[in-house]
DNA sequence: TTGTAAGCGTTATCAC
DNA sequence: GTGATAACGCTTACAA
């Protein structure tokens, strides 16, 4: 302890812990204190500081998967970047907590989630994070902030990224140079990010005073399969004039689309236009860029971090932030071909 | 306190806590704690089992750049790929200090390396470690590893990559396909990482029975400017018939390899043969692969975990481990063309 | 301005 | 087997 090297215990932790009461401290010992602790290179316990004072200065970082996956592409890398850059910028440090990878206790053990106590709040990651056990942390008042949106436990911080004005754009934007028949190629599940892009792609239909029949929004468990050359010719024969995919996991629905238009002898964007409502596989990074949006993840994870701070600093009720994603122009879209202007008079076939 | 319901807190910590010691508990009191836990929601404060323990499963990371750069293949991912998986099967959290991020203390602030003995013990990342804040924890009997080799503070443990011997193993390689001058490109620095390379290569130049005169090894701060055309036609006039260039942060030795001899108009690997000791620039990642070796990251992660819980664990003393590097077959690298074997007569440009 | 003492919620060591 | 009781290292009234 610093204590044996001049003063007492209570003057150390005054000089090193926030002084939250602003007791006033000679210079002299204050000096005398910080020089003792680089000496002895002391630092205060965070468990004990935490047991004692409810704080220690770390947020955890807790995903139900593996944070770091042998894939990059798959990884939170890129929120991370901004996670780091802006816990440092407030001074708190950073706690993984690896419940979830695989070797680990696992996500579904119990306990798993609890154990980020030890921290002073903590950012959740990743699409399927069990409401059970996260109810009783909210209830309890344990600061919690979910990266992306999330309305599950009532009460729950989220920042998120506005997929829905940003896929409304991308539909706005193909409206306005003349296209009449959109299509959306989205993943079949139920993840919140799906069904914001479903809601503003619609509404940017809505908005542009174009119709939305049955079958404008495609869902496929398996893209590769059911999206290919035939199926996209036919779509193309009854007037589709541009498609749109959102960005999966694996980015299988916008792969299966540029294969569906190669395949089909079709050119982007002269004959079909192709938006995509996210960024490329990292495989496809040769091809030509594809228009849609960026989505601004370091940007969502710095947010994030201090939405949770603002929640450590002043109490303040859980709240929501949406981040913008940025819309990028791309190569992949043009005006339609003329003729498929207005639906051609050949039938659709059924 | 579930103690409330029922028993007694110490039979409550038996019951929810690892119970090491063995004891025996009756069926029933067990049951009758769980119950009661579940009942009231309880929770084992990790903060304060920590406390009590004298132990926190927390490893810290540290690094003197940030751990997360904007570009994911300036950063330490592929370390922590290893470090996290290998943490989280040993029930370790990891603790990422944010120390030297931009925005933070900074690394070359005082005490911010201190930081790290809030944690177990620390993973040290990154070429650049200033040598007299390790020194003391290192003195204090403080369990840290280093990833990669490091020599300087004596009784510091590392897990490194066999740079040596991969080295070494390339350039056999390349003598035993017949090539008789070979040339190594590395960056003027004094890393281990390069040191290591460079033995390497000139032990293998000695396995082969080939000789090391002046000019064997180049050494260069801006290959950009230094590794062009010009140069690699004059080389490879003097009857230099292979380019071997170490992997270096931003890839530049490697780049400008490549851009010189097709600057150069040669062919690889007919006219000329390349490698590289390490992995290429992922911008160059659509371009045939190299020959040469790939850096185990993963593993070596992996492997300075489990070093530091072995330290943790029975307070062995620090301990150095060596893992292999893959040899990379590629196909940038072939036999020398005939005329090349021996050195032209033509007397050498100075 | 500085020191004293009482916890914070567990675990570990003993008697019971 | 189970229950007191003393740490664990720190913060925070409160006393000096």
């Amino acid at each position: 302890m610093a204590r044996l090297a001049g003063v007492s215990q209570t003057t150390v932790s005054l000089v090193l812990g926030g002084n939250k009461q602003g007791i006033v401290i000679q210079e002299a010992t204050r000096d005398r204190v910080l020089e003792a602790a680089r000496t002895l290179g002391y630092v205060p316990d965070p468990a004990a500081r935490r047991l004692a004072a409810a704080r220690n200065n770390l947020l955890g970082v807790f995903s139900f998967t593996a944070t770091f996956p042998t894939e990059v592409e798959h990884s939170y890398y890129r929120f991370l970047v901004g996670i780091e850059q802006e816990a440092a910028a407030r001074g708190y440090d950073l706690v993984l907590f690896t419940g979830s990878s695989s070797g680990g206790a696992g996500a579904g053990a119990p306990g798993a989630l609890d154990r980020v106590r030890l921290a002073d709040g903590c950012l959740l990651l990743g699409r399927h994070v069990p409401s059970e056990p996260l109810r009783r942390l909210v209830a309890d008042g344990f600061p919690l902030v979910h990266l992306g949106r999330r309305d599950e436990p009532e009460g729950l911080a989220w920042a998120g990224a506005d997929y829905a004005a940003a896929s409304a754009e991308v539909v706005e934007h193909l409206a306005g140079l003349g296209h009449r028949r959109v299509l959306l190629v989205r993943e079949d599940d139920d993840a919140q990010a799906s069904a914001d892009r479903q809601r503003g792609f619609l509404d940017g239909l809505a908005a542009a005073g174009l119709p939305a029949p049955e079958g404008t929004v495609v869902r496929t468990a398996r893209p590769a399969a059911e999206i290919d050359a035939a199926w996209l010719r036919a779509r193309h024969a009854e007037g589709v004039t541009a498609f749109v995919a959102e960005e999966t996991d694996t980015g299988d629905a916008w792969r299966a689309l540029t294969a569906a238009v190669s395949g089909a002898g079709l050119r982007v964007p002269e004959e079909v236009s192709l938006a995509l409502l996210g960024s490329p596989p990292a495989d496809l990074a040769g091809a030509p860029e594809p228009t849609g949006f960026d989505i601004p993840r370091a940007e969502m994870g710095a947010t994030a971090v201090r939405l949770l701070t603002d929640l450590l600093a002043d109490g303040h009720r859980p709240s929501q932030a949406l981040v913008t994603c940025a819309f990028r122009p791309g190569s992949t879209v043009a005006p339609p071909p003329r003729r498929a202007s207005p639906p051609p008079p050949r039938p659709p076939s059924p």
